[in-house]
RNA sequence: GGGUGGAUUCCCGAGUGGCCAAAGGGGACAGACUGUAAAUCUGCUGCUUAAUGCUUCGGUGGUUCGAAUCCACCUCCACCCA
């Protein structure tokens, strides 16, 4: 099965500009190709981790990926399906966002012996001179047609302000001075970008009467046509001190049946006819199947140990015994009071509760256990003792659980 | 620059002087049922408390015994006109 055949079957392609060049292309391991990603956060998410997934699949198959980071980019801000403006950020909080992103990436890509390249659109776009990029390519863009892009829909109704509308401005430039400095030609990105990516193509035809190419990769969205990787608390982070290993074991390992088919053969590198067979697995078996899941991807993201760790505690935890691997809270000597602590403020020191009111809440509702054993009464107090020795099991809910243990 | 209409709790959205911590819906959270799924049903959703009390309706001042509601100024947003 060739590379594109695979993407294909995996479910990952949305747009193409050219199908039978792309597939040439990248069957044959002659791609120059480039995803960019903003630095709007100081760590990756789960809608990264697809793109970097997609890099490694066609870095395998011989072609070379570029990942741009978007420093230049992210002082504007992308508006692409979005109905906010987005925050500004400073120089400063961008450029840390980069070294991060930096980081993490190289764990995912090869970047050595000039297997993949690293760059930074900041080196080119903020040195732009405006009169000169204004007469060298603004008479290639129609404003007609910008206006009339999918992706500003949501903006005509709410407003687009002219910094985030010249965003497509900026990334067609850096296709165009990718294609020129490293031969890169082709874009891969989320299908949300594809105006913006096809503003790329059409530019280095107009300026060198060449031929480049763009391609979408489908979002992930989940049954109900949500973006996946978002919680209630935020997204799904890559970096380990944002989003634990458990966590992120967790949160794979709850998607809902009807999703999980489809994660698997979008995020993972197991073959697609190891998946295949899992498409016959019904009812409760399909719960093996995002066991899978979850293993897999943390095992991508944090490493084979860090996998383990959690699907053991996971294991223990929900089969009813308790576990070593799950998050721990340390209380101080100032917690308690006469040696105790009571439940409530211990569900509030723990984290699992925002407030008195909503721990209280919790506990008349009967979503809060000890060791296994449910506290109905809101005066309860723990002892330090029963903490000291070995620690507690503190569960709020059938799924939030942590370890309470002393300074 | 001129005009009009707006800003309410996580989101949408009602409320136009006391009965308002603020209807209704969504979401979130908890319980039942389950398979750590979905659907359904129930509860619950500012902070605090034993009771009570406290802080909120874009901001700042004012009127009033009493303001989310009335007045003034300001900030921001949308639409129309230039």
């Amino acid at each position: 099965m060739t590379v594109y055949d695979e993407l294909v079957a995996r479910g990952l392609i949305a747009q193409v500009t050219d199908e039978e060049e792309i597939k040439k292309l990248i069957n044959e391991g002659k791609a120059v190709f480039y995803i960019g990603f903003d630095p709007t956060a100081d760590s990756l998410h789960v809608g990264h981790f697809m793109a970097l997934c997609l890099m490694k699949r066609l870095q395998m198959a011989g072609n070379k990926p570029i990942a741009l980071i978007g420093g230049g980019t992210a002082m504007v801000g992308d508006p692409s399906g979005r109905t906010d403006m987005r925050q500004m950020m400073t120089k400063e909080t961008i450029d840390h966002n980069a070294e991060c992103f930096k980081k993490q990436m190289s764990r995912f890509i090869d970047f050595s012996e000039g297997k993949a390249m690293l760059v930074n659109n900041a080196d080119w776009l903020l040195d732009l001179n405006y009169i000169e990029l204004l007469r060298e390519i603004g008479p290639h863009f129609s404003v007609n047609r910008m206006l009339s892009a999918e992706c500003y829909k949501q903006r005509m109704e709410r407003g687009l302000s002219f910094l985030e509308f010249n965003y497509m401005i900026m990334q067609s430039y850096d296709f165009y001075a990718l294609f020129q400095k490293y031969g890169c030609n082709m874009q891969f990105g989320g299908d949300d970008q594809w105006s913006n990516m096809l503003g790329g193509t059409r530019l280095i035809h107009y300026k060198l009467g060449k031929d480049a190419y763009a391609m979408t990769i489908n979002l992930l969205l989940n049954s109900e046509g949500n973006k996946m990787g978002k919680t209630q608390s935020g997204a799904v982070w890559l970096d380990q001190d944002k989003t634990s290993p458990f966590d992120f074991y967790q949160y794979w390992r709850n998607v809902s049946d009807a999703d999980v088919l489809k994660c698997l053969r979008m995020l993972t590198f197991l073959p697609l006819e190891q998946i295949d067979e899992m498409e016959e697995w019904e009812g409760s078996k399909l719960n093996q199947a995002k066991e899978i899941l979850a293993f897999e991807l943390t095992k991508l993201v944090h490493g084979e140990e860090e996998a383990g760790k959690a699907q053991e505690g996971a294991r223990a935890l929900f089969s009813g015994g308790n576990a070593d691997s799950m998050p721990e809270v340390m209380l101080t000597e100032e917690d308690f009071e006469d040696g105790n602590i009571g439940i409530l403020r211990l569900l509030v020191k723990a984290g699992l509760a925002a407030s008195n009111g909503d721990a209280r809440r919790n506990v008349e509702q009967g979503g809060v256990a000890i060791d296994g054993e449910k506290i109905s009464d809101v005066k309860a107090v723990v002892s330090k003792q029963d903490i000291a020795d070995g620690g507690i099991v503190l569960k709020r809910g059938k799924k939030k659980f942590v370890k309470v243990v002393i300074q």
